[in-house]
DNA sequence: TGAATAGTGTCTATAAGACAATATCGT
DNA sequence: ACGATATTGTCTTATAGACACTATTCA
C-alpha cells in the first residue's frame, strides 16, 4: 500500500506529506537494447564520462523526472537520447518492456538508487553515438559478457560470421571514441551491478521468443524465413535445422503473414530467391517455439 | 546507467550527489499475496487507514528503508508484518518474487510514488490481522477483481467449495474490523492502480505454474496429487481432468516426488487414501503443464 | 449398496525432430 | 557444373487429451 503511514502518527504523517524528512532514494531507468549486427546478438553500452565507475562501461540510462513521467515514458525518452532514433518516429519498430528492478542499497555508492530496467530489440541501428553525457557508445557482441555464451554452433554454424580471415570472429564496437577500451578485455566488468541485469535481460529475451513473435522486432519490415531463423540462432547461440524450423514458424498461427513478394536477391552464398513475410498479428505463439534443450539444462 | 549526469555541468554535479536538489520519488513495495482457502483463491488485502482512498481496500505494502534494505527484503518485511508470519521462520515456505514496478507519476495523488510490486504463493495461513497501521485486513477471494474471471468450471466443477446452502458460494472476507465493507461489491474499486497490479498479478501466477513446479508453494509439505490439481483448478478457474493430471504431473521429472506414504483419510466424499508427495528439486518443468486452451484465447 | 475419488490402461490427434528430396540461383 | 539455400515430404517418437476401467472408502 502506498504512503500508508500517512496519519499513524505526526511523524508518519509527516513523512508521507513531506518525503525529504526521509533519506530519499532515486529512481534510475537502464536499458537493456539488443539489437543485430551480422547475425550476431549486440546490447547497447555507454562509456561512463563521471565517478563513479568513470571510464567503465555501462547500459545506458538515466534519472526518472519525477511528476513528469512515467516509467515506461523515461525509458523511451533515454533510448531514443542514446540510440539516435529521437528524429524519425523510429522508436515505433522498437519492442521495449519492463525487465525489473535492482534495488540494493549499495549498488551505487553514492547514495541507495533503484534501477528500474527495461528490455529493448531492436532492428539494426545506425551506429551509436554518445548522448548526453556519456564518453562514448557503443554496440558490443553480448557473447563477451554472457556467462552462458554461445559455444561454437552444434552443426553447420560456421560461414555465417561475415569471413575476415579465419579464425573466430570478434567484432570491434563500433565507439564515438576512438580511445575507448574495447570491453569484453579482462578489466571491462560493466559499471554497478549492471552485468547482473544484462544477463537477466539475455535471459529474458531467450525465453520471450519462445512464446512470443517479438524475434520479428529484430527485423525489418519485410523478411525471409531465413533471417528470422537467423535472429532465433543469434539470440539462443544454436543452429536450428533449416527445414523443420521453416515448417514450423509456417505453421503457428498469425506469427508471420506473406507479403507475397520474394527478395530481390538470394542469400550471400547463392540459393533461390526467398519468399517474403512480415509479422502477422499474434500476440503469443501457439504452440511455442520450444529451445532445443542444452544437455546441462536445468531439469 | 546510474547517476549519469554526475560531473557533467554543476548543476548535474551537485544534482547526482544532493538528490534534494531533484524533486524527490518515493519508493515504495506492495505485495499480492496469494493464497488458496476452501479451494478458493484469495489475495491479501488491507483497508487503508488514512488518506488518500481512506477506507479503501488495498494491497499491502509500505516504503521502502532508504540504504537499509533491498526491495526483495523490504518485501519480506512488509510480508511478514501483514501475514503475521514474522514469528516462526514461516516465510521460508512462502515463494516470493519480483512482479514489476509502477511509476505513473499521478498513481498516487501526493506526489511521484515508484512502487515496486511482489508476488507472493503462500500455504493456508491464519486469519489476516491488520498489521501496522492498517484499519483491517482480510483475505479475498481473487474472483472479485478478476475480469478474467472463472466462469463455472467446465465440468465436474461443482461441490468443491464446500457446501453452506446452495448457490454460488461468496465466502466473505475475513477481517479484524468486523465493520469493514465486503470487497468486492460495487463501490470497492481498490486503492491507487492496485487493480492493475493484481491483475497482472495473477496472469503471472496463471503462467508461472505452468512452466514451475510452484503451485506446491500452495501446499503443505506433503500432499496429494488430488491436492496439487485443486490448486491449479483453483488459479487457472477450470477443472481438469483427474486422470490425465495425474499421469502428467508423475511424468514429470522432479516435479513431486513420493514420500511413500498415504493420506491418513480420504477426501470428503469417499475414496481410496491418496498417495503423499513432496515438492522435487525441479526448478523448470519439462515439459511444462500447458494450460487448457480457453475458447476467447489470444491467437 | 451407491457415490465419489485414486490410480492405471488405451487410443487418437498433434507436434517435434531427424532425414531426405527437389528446386533455384550465384559463381 | 558446383555449392549453398529454400521449400516440401516422410517417418518416428513424444505428448496431450478423451475415455474407460478397476480399486478403495465413506455414508
Amino acid at each position: 500500500m502506498d504512503g500508508r503511514h500517512a496519519g499513524h502518527t505526526e511523524a508518519e504523517f509527516l513523512a508521507a506529506y513531506d518525503p525529504r524528512a526521509f533519506d530519499p532514494i532515486a529512481v534510475t531507468v537502464d536499458i537493456v537494447v539488443l539489437t543485430l549486427r551480422q547475425e550476431v546478438l549486440h546490447v547497447l553500452l555507454v562509456r561512463r564520462g563521471g565517478q563513479p565507475f568513470e571510464g567503465r562501461w555501462a547500459l545506458p540510462g538515466g534519472f526518472v523526472q519525477a511528476g513528469r513521467e512515467s516509467l515506461a515514458e523515461a525509458a523511451a525518452r533515454e533510448l531514443a537520447e542514446e540510440t539516435g532514433l529521437r528524429d524519425a518516429g523510429g522508436l515505433d519498430r522498437v519492442h521495449l518492456e519492463q525487465l525489473g528492478s535492482y534495488g540494493h542499497p549499495d549498488r551505487d555508492p553514492r547514495m541507495h538508487v533503484v534501477s528500474v530496467a527495461y528490455l529493448a530489440f531492436a532492428p539494426d541501428l545506425p551506429d551509436a553515438t554518445a548522448g548526453g553525457d556519456a564518453a562514448g557508445a557503443a554496440w558490443v557482441p553480448v557473447e563477451r559478457f554472457d556467462p552462458d555464451a554461445a559455444r561454437p554452433r552444434p552443426h553447420a554454424g560456421d560461414g555465417r560470421n561475415g569471413a575476415h580471415g579465419g579464425g573466430p570472429v570478434r567484432p570491434s564496437p563500433v565507439t564515438t571514441d576512438p580511445d575507448a577500451n574495447a570491453p569484453g578485455s579482462e578489466d571491462d566488468a560493466l559499471a554497478f551491478d549492471h552485468a547482473t541485469i544484462l544477463a537477466d535481460g539475455l535471459d529474458r529475451a531467450r525465453a520471450k521468443i519462445e512464446y512470443t513473435p517479438l524475434a520479428t522486432a529484430f527485423l525489418g519490415e519485410e523478411f525471409t524465413v531465413g533471417q528470422l531463423r537467423g535472429v532465433y540462432e543469434a539470440v539462443w547461440g544454436r543452429s536450428l535445422h533449416a527445414g523443420n524450423f521453416h515448417r514450423k514458424v509456417l505453421s503457428v498461427p498469425g506469427f508471420v503473414e506473406s507479403t507475397g513478394g520474394t527478395a530481390s536477391r538470394p542469400g550471400a552464398r547463392g540459393g533461390p530467391r526467398a519468399r517474403l513475410y512480415r509479422a502477422g498479428d499474434a500476440r503469443l505463439l501457439h504452440p511455442a517455439l520450444l529451445r532445443p534443450e542444452r544437455e546441462d539444462d536445468v531439469r
